[in-house]
DNA sequence: CAAAAAGGTTTCGACTCGAAAATAAGATGT
DNA sequence: ACATCTTATTTTCGAGTCGAAACCTTTTTG
């Protein structure tokens, strides 16, 4: 019987280390996770609806996160060109420059020292854990065309790059594009998690 | 180059599920992490002091989070029988029931599936990671005394059990609670953590 | 077109948390 | 003894976060 709750708490520790860490700079945890995810999402997902289903919270919270950012000058809202309801997110320089000393790559850090073999087998596992949880959970999970259902590669107009139009938005991702966070993402092959870790 | 912000996405995105899902039976984050504490320390540190330490918090902070878990019948908070300013924190019957369904065991069912060598190894690299961090960013670590600079093992008076005599405080520990939390917490061979992982 | 839906923002109230002051009991020094 | 310092905790207060609900505006639908 090798400890019910070890996970659980180390789960915990990991929660409140993260929570603490992310007071730096003049922001709080909310204001870093939507920067960087600002940062991350594709072209369809830098929206404040995205990124309150990304974070689990409220349109209505997500606003005021965007307002601070905002008047920081690190994310700029614009309203849309087609359809004037929709905001297009998108992050400054002054943001970027802010990602540079990310709390978080503390955790970055703490890895260097080991193999690289090492690195990506705990990486797995966390990510395993994660989306095992987010799936038993029926929250939405976020990722990137390469492991997604709508997937659909396709040649770019003029050069031979290898995009991606999607199933759902029929929209086409270009090389830069194609490792963001979708908001539309379905992962491929739903069962068996965690079974075989590598 | 295996992409520097795969284990902070990861890390903040465990912290975010972990936040929300505890929000569970009337209780909040902080207050969930306090009853695990109480549940977990031994009886040198199961005071608001060592709490506040180990939650990185200030102890008028904690002594909400007391008072809101006390007012639910969850914890117990009696002065000390010696010195009358201490306050010793006991769990209630009620309050090992609400651990029951602790809602971060869906990390622990998570893992349910995947075999015994699995779960080890992510267990054991999470800990490391937690271990790192913390000791890069000088966070107070706590421990049980089986691993504990501290540790001196002693005989039980009557009983043949062997138990633990701690350097820092001079109490005597038996069996039952040498798995406990303990505020004086130091950790043996400080150095090359992540080096091998197991 | 009117009505409903979709995307966002604002308002309001409850709650959390940290800093500082207050309380109280030991420990220390003379 | 007595004043002072330290330790342990609680209370008070104010800033800030967050969610629910109401609101605004622009599409979509019937």
């Amino acid at each position: 019987m090798p400890e019910r709750g070890r996970i659980v708490e180390l789960v915990d520790r990991l929660r409140r280390i993260a929570h603490s860490l992310q007071f730096a700079d003049g922001l709080n945890p909310a204001q870093w996770e939507a920067l960087r995810y600002v940062a991350r999402a594709n072209r369809n997902s830098c929206s404040p609806g995205a990124l309150a289903e990304f974070m689990g919270s409220t349109k209505g919270t997500v606003s005021q996160t965007l307002k601070a950012l905002e008047a920081k000058g690190l994310v700029e809202r614009r309203r849309g060109a087609e359809d004037r309801r929709a905001v297009r997110l998108t992050i400054t320089a002054a943001g970027r420059a802010m990602l540079e000393n990310d709390p978080l790559v503390a955790f970055s850090d703490a890895l260097s020292s080991c193999s690289g073999d090492l690195r990506a087998s705990l990486e797995d596992g966390m990510e395993r854990l994660v989306h095992t949880v987010q799936l038993q959970q029926g929250m939405p999970e976020f990722g990137a065309c390469s492991e997604c259902v709508h997937f659909r590669p396709e040649r770019c107009s003029a050069t031979s790059t290898v995009g991606c139009r999607c199933a759902i938005s029929g929209d086409v991702f270009g090389a830069p594009e194609l490792d963001r966070l979708c908001a539309d993402f379905a992962r491929t092959r739903e069962a068996q998690p965690l079974q075989r870790l590598r």
